[in-house]
RNA sequence: GGCCAGGUAGCUCAGUUGGUAGAGCAGGGGAUUGAAAAUCCCCGUGUCGGCGGUUCGAUUCCGUCCCUGGCCA
């Protein structure tokens, strides 16, 4: 785990050459095809030497979930084993760790109808009225979900629209947890923040330089995408995005997607501060990849 | 060199008919259960360009100097 431009890809890429592992990549970006240079997609060398399970399986037309996330990755872990090797799960996307080690209580998936009706309601009500009604049906959920909070309410109400039943009440049926995965869980951390956010703004324009703003361009060409769908709303692709469709120029735009990322990367820096058992990694040391190789043979990953 | 407009939070700016000031963005902290690279919540003391003057009190009025932009020489 760590923050985006901590240097992840590079690590893995390191380790599958010494250790029987295969990787599984944890993002929800990366699912998407025709979305590489903005999610900093291996390139295809990179893939050669270190192949990525979970990645390029969705058009951006559609939407992953956490919960096929933990399905799909516990598929990913069986094979790997049923082959005699390890799984090393690589990623960012920390509510997808959360929901591997933890599980998720079950209820009812999306539903595109239920949400469709839900906008609307929002749209013509507002979203103190959403709220006031999620009240009733689920005081306590109202209660814990901040009534500006319109993805949270409209899921809460879409629970309890599906299965007639509260979203509190599946949530307290989640104490019979499926089979815990026994996981080593390392973060790789900047010494200072300042030099990933240095990184970070490099990185962005050396996918300009590469081409991100033509690869968006292939996608908004396409005409059967838009900006509220969650592939779209990625850092950067959303930025440019917004460019293209004529809100701001190219320099505002830069401005915006590194700031964007900045703000992820410190999202993903809360969720690891508390993340449990977790053996904290300088990003920044100069053998790392052989730091990484000692600490996991004291562990007895064999290799 | 002259005239005009500015100099206020890291940035862009608002404001104070004289009682030491507040928005957006950036930044920081937090939340996070089928959209999560998403969606939200909380956090604002800064010689109000410098120095003088008037005043009980000046960021605000006056003088002067410095800096920036525009116009004119």
């Amino acid at each position: 785990m760590g923050p985006t431009a901590s240097g992840k890809t590079g690590l893995a890429t390191g380790l599958v050459q010494r250790f029987p592992f295969e990787i599984i990549s944890v993002d929800s970006a990366l699912i998407y095809r025709g979305m590489d240079i903005g999610t900093a997609k291996p390139d295809a060398d990179s893939l050669r030497v270190a192949p990525h399970r979970l990645i390029d399986i969705l058009d951006p037309s559609e939407s992953y979930s956490a919960a096929r996330f933990r399905d799909d990755c516990l598929q990913e872990m069986e094979q790997i084993r049923r082959g005699g090797s390890l799984p090393l799960l690589v990623g960012g996307t920390m509510l997808y760790f959360r929901a591997l080690q933890q599980g998720l209580a079950p209820m009812p998936a999306a539903d595109p109808e239920v949400r469709r009706r839900l906008e609307a309601e929002l749209q013509d009500r507002g979203g103190a009225a959403l709220h006031a009604r999620l009240a009733r049906v689920d005081p306590v959920a109202a209660r814990r979900i901040h009534p500006n909070d319109p993805q949270r309410v409209q899921r809460a109400l879409e629970v309890y629209e599906l299965s007639g039943r509260p979203l509190t009440a599946h949530f307290a049926e989640q104490g019979a947890s499926p089979a815990q995965v026994p996981l080593l869980k390392l973060a790789l951390l900047p010494r200072d923040r300042t030099e990933l956010y240095a990184r970070i703004e490099q990185r962005f324009d050396a996918m300009l330089e590469a081409g991100l703003v033509a690869e968006v361009e292939r996608l908004f060409a396409r005409g059967d995408l838009h900006a509220r769908l969650p592939a779209m709303r990625a850092v950067g692709y959303r930025q440019v995005w917004q460019y293209l469709s004529g809100e701001y120029d190219y320099a505002e735009m830069r401005r915006r997607a590194v700031a964007a990322t900045r703000q992820y990367a410190k999202r993903q820096l809360t969720w690891l501060r508390s993340e449990p058992e977790l053996i904290r990694l300088d990003a920044d040391a100069p053998r790392l990849c052989d730091e990484v190789c000692r600490l996991l043979r004291r562990h007895e990953v064999s290799d």
